[in-house]
RNA sequence: GCCGGAGUGGCGGAACUGGCAGACGCGCACGACUCAAAAUCGUGUUCCUUCGGGAUUGAGGGUUCGAUUCCCUCCUUCGGCACCA
């Protein structure tokens, strides 16, 4: 800091107000390219940084959140390069997709056209932002020399057992006309990702990926720097539970006819037969001695087995009534629970006794095994359906300090006058051998009762621990055009065969025809889907549905490492050189979906000897939103998006840039103001002043420039730290603060001076990253110094000149701040205490009082208590 | 309901590991330059004030010599999940 720096005014500077950014960023941007600065090679002597950027969809223009998404991370991957890295950092297009169909649909230009168009496009535009991008590197996922890769892709995981046909009841969006992903379906009113459109279900035979298989391995984020959201999101999606398969049995004649004796029957039971084995998950076997009824999911294959004569009327009405209602209805969670009795039995493997069935739409087909046992005394839920029934309430636990008339008197057998489920921790009560047994809260095994439970129901026979997940395999099938079509054939005899790999890629067909009928035009060509089985040569069709683009998404990191390499999906050395990637910037709102597939992704290709590692991104960090002025939403349709083509033109694409790193945190986001963006532009053209300005000879004082050099200094520290922790606003902060610093210093005569010119240096090399072209120009055109800046090595800060030789500690009495006093920074405690207690101010306050305690903290400030 | 993030001047935000709250910028006010405006430059700018000070980081409490930072309770807000047995 300059502080006491006596500032003596000189002759004032020769304004030079020659900055056009239009001039120069083009003959910067066309060098750069010319010379391909930005070419990324394998080079075995430097240690390499794969920097990677989610890529965009060629939506046709590029807009101010393509450039927040971009510009920090191209400014990042900068800096490392200057810090010695060998960096790639490539960019492609998303560019498979249902918007460029849909469109067709409307105006009929052609998918193919409208995207290479856009694509097109927003690569002019992307050059005005003068990032570092190796355009060698650049991929389409909608290039055949692309997808050819992405089928060979499934083929593999098809031949590896991950990737399987089944019907389901599967989500599909009435709109788009397509099968989705669970992860594709969101929000409350359970609407399409994408269109907003309320999904239904169909039941269709489709292609899936096996991402449970994954499933404990994905909750596993050992060695990559993700930041905690992404884990937390990924971890419930996941939803891991653990507990035990327990398996009932419908009661048989016998364990019938003997019900007026009671619960129990210990005569003659017959074992039961798979036929009649009811198995459910439960995550509490410490309750199962409470298990007063079962519920089945209306779906149930055993269903109509069960039910009675008596019955079956009121079951199926049930049943069709289940059915009609859409999953929205279904699964609102505030809705009435309702159900009806089928009149079937079953009997509780751990104590005999003889419980209702029961169906209920609340129990689910899609998960654990479509049945429940019924804790009511235990499970709300199945409190609130056994008061509405009055199906009996049996308490299995007690809670140790709780009285009678709140939780029921289990001694009764009776929780009838239980007011609610009681799911706290207590001791198991009317369970047979398990009396007395404590149980807490834990989950799983780490839960005394639940383990000994689970241990006894397997030496019994009868359950076994078992874990189950709320993720979905992952549905790709997409009945569309416009995507990476799948390899497979179909043959009456000899059912699906992959394309053989020498036939690949299967192209889609150019000569389409687009009409709305909810169809893919794949299935409509007349000749397209007509082949020849791989296995005996006879007349066979194509699977007519292409892959979600999510599938592309998952490993265009691999691609860009030998986008046209045609031995296969990229070129090993490559691999061995560049992987895995270092640091991985995009949006959150791809936790669930890509980060998750394409880690699957790694996983299966690393299984298959493909990939190597556990994880293909180690570090990964999220910008946040842009928004509209008026705290909105950016979008087409509100008419308020910012278009940083406008800005480039106003302003020039450095302050553009600039600003972009300094309006908001990044990870946070902000709305956009387009007022700020004067400011950075000052700053940009006062950077451009300073080192333009014709200035008077050097007079400076040795303590002037001294004090520059602490500053310079502390601010290269502060800016190297910032860019490594992905604080791009302070950055633009910190280099404003010397560049005001540095006005004052020219001011007291310090231009021209050594300390003056490494100042200009080091200012120049900390610019470069953020602004590119104006450093470059006032680099090489100003300073005189050697093509390029972007070539130069990152400054060493000098500890010793950034340190301070005075400081100024503040001296609080009674934690109130009463005076500062100045002090050399290599002062003892003992020095700082007494000059602190000298103090008149300090005498002041104390009022003649002995101070009872003096706290001289970590030379940072003195706290005097009295 | 459950899980996670955030809450600091008129605004975006800063504050290293518990140690001077409000850096930097926008906006605003005043001044210089100008016939005038813009641009530019300079000064000021958390609030209250009887000009001594006092209050202040969503609210309340706690730990501490000292809390924006740690702990507890609550409020607001954003995001995710949601009858998951």
């Amino acid at each position: 800091m300059a502080k006491g720096a006596a500032v003596k005014p000189a002759a004032p500077a020769v304004k030079d107000i020659s900055y056009n950014p239009r001039v120069v960023e083009k003959k910067w941007q066309a060098k750069w390219e010319a010379d391909k600065l930005y070419r990324a090679v394998i080079d075995e002597r430097k240690p390499k940084h794969y920097a990677l950027t989610m890529l965009p969809y060629p939506s046709g223009d590029l807009h101010i959140g393509h450039w927040y998404a971009m510009i920090p991370p191209d400014a990042r991957a900068r800096f490392k390069r200057m810090q010695g890295f060998n960096v790639l950092f490539p960019m492609g297009f998303d560019a498979f997709g249902l918007p460029a169909e849909n469109a067709a649909i409307k105006d009929g230009v052609h998918p193919m056209k409208r995207t290479y168009a856009n694509i097109e496009r927003m690569r002019k535009q992307m050059r005005s932002m003068g990032a570092m991008f190796d355009r060698e590197r650049e991929a389409v996922s909608a290039d055949p020399e692309y997808y050819k890769w992405t089928e060979w892709f499934f083929i593999q995981l098809y031949k590896h057992g991950l990737a399987y046909r089944k019907k389901a009841a599967v989500d599909w969006c009435p709109k788009d006309n397509t099968t989705l992903a669970r992860e594709q379906v969101v929000g409350e009113g359970r609407v399409c990702e994408r269109c907003g459109t309320p999904v239904i279900k169909k039941n269709l035979e489709q292609w899936f990926f096996k991402t449970t298989k994954y499933a404990d391995e994905l909750l596993n984020f050992d060695g990559i720097d993700w930041p905690q959201t992404v884990k937390t999101l990924q971890t419930n999606w996941i939803g891991r539970s653990e507990g035990a398969e327990v398996n009932f049995h419908i009661a048989s004649e016998k364990e019938l006819g003997n019900q007026e004796s009671g619960i129990r029957n210990r005569d003659g039971l017959i074992p039961p037969d798979s036929q009649s084995l009811i198995t459910v998950f439960t995550t509490r076997p410490d309750t199962l001695w409470g298990a007063t009824f079962m519920v089945f999911s209306p779906e149930h294959p055993l269903v109509d087995k069960i039910t009675t004569p008596e019955q079956k009327a009121v079951v199926d009405e049930y049943k069709a009534q289940a059915a009609r209602q859409s999953d929205i209805e279904r699964e609102a969670a505030d809705k009435e629970k309702t159900g009806v009795f089928t009149g079937g039995y079953a009997i509780n493997p751990v104590n005999q006794a003889r419980i209702p069935i029961w169906i209920a739409d609340y129990v689910l087909m899609s998960y654990g095994t479509g049945a429940i046992m019924a804790v009511p005394a235990h499970d709300e839920r199945d409190f609130a359906f056994a008061r509405k029934y009055d199906l009996p309430i049996v308490p299995v636990i007690q809670p140790e300090f709780q009285n009678e008339a709140e939780m029921g008197n289990p001694s009764t057998g009776s929780g009838q006058r239980m007011k609610a489920a009681y799911i706290g921790d207590g001791v198991m009560v009317n369970s047979g051998p398990f009396n007395g047994t404590k149980v807490n809260t834990e989950k799983g095994r780490k839960n005394p009762g639940i383990r000994k439970v689970i241990d006894w129901l397997e030496a019994q026979g009868i359950g076994k621990e078992s874990v189950n997940y709320r993720y979905r395999d992952w549905l790709i099938s997409r009945q569309r055009y416009w995507g990476a079509p799948i390899p497979m054939i179909h043959c009456e005899k000899h059912g699906w065969n992959p394309v053989p790999e020498d036939q690949l890629p299967v192209l889609l067909p150019e000569d389409v025809e687009w009409k709305p009928t909810g169809e893919s035009p794949l299935k409509l060509h007349p000749t397209w889907k007509n082949t020849t089985c791989p296995v005996c040569g006879g007349p066979a069709t194509r699977e007519t549905d292409t892959m979600d683009t999510f599938m592309c998404s998952s490993w265009y990191h691999l691609r860009y490492l030998s986008p046209h390499y045609n031995k296969g999906p990229f070129d090993q050395a490559e691999y061995n050189y560049w992987m895995p990637v270092d640091t991985y910037t995009g949006g959150i709102e791809h936790a669930t979906m890509h980060l998750l597939y394409t880690r699957f992704f790694h996983k299966a290709l690393r299984d298959m000897g493909i990939t190597e590692g556990n994880e293909p991104m180690l570090q990964l960090r999220n910008q946040g939103m842009v928004l509209a002025e008026d705290n909105s939403k950016m979008s087409k349709s509100r008419g308020n998006v910012v278009a940083p083509d406008v800005l480039v033109e106003k302003y020039g694409a450095d302050t553009v840039r600039a600003y972009i790193m300094f309006f908001a945190r990044w990870e946070m986001g902000a709305p956009w103001d387009s007022q700020g963006i004067e400011g950075t532009a000052r700053w940009i053209r006062r950077v451009w002043a300073l080192f333009t300005d014709q200035t008077p000879p050097t007079t400076a004082s040795v303590e002037v420039k001294k004090n520059l050099r602490r500053k310079v200094h502390q601010t290269l520290k502060r800016v190297t730290r910032d860019f490594e922790r992905f604080e791009f606003n302070t950055i633009i902060s910190s280099l404003m603060e010397l560049m005001n610093e540095m006005y004052k210093a020219r001011e007291a005569g310090a231009a021209g001076s050594a300390d003056w010119n490494e100042a200009a240096e080091i200012y120049l090399k900390m610019l470069a990253p953020v602004a590119p072209h104006i450093a470059e120009e006032l680099w090489t055109n100003h300073l005189g110094k050697p093509y390029s800046i972007h070539q130069q090595m990152w400054p060493k800060v000098d500890e010793a000149a950034a340190k301070e030789d005075v400081i100024e500690i503040p001296v609080q009495v009674n934690g109130k701040v009463r005076d500062r006093i100045m002090v050399p920074a290599e002062a003892s405690e003992d020095q700082i205490k007494s000059a602190a207690l000298a103090s008149e101010t300090v005498q002041k306050y104390l009022e003649g009082q002995e101070p009872k305690k003096v706290i001289v903290a970590q030379r940072r400030l003195v706290s005097v208590v009295v």
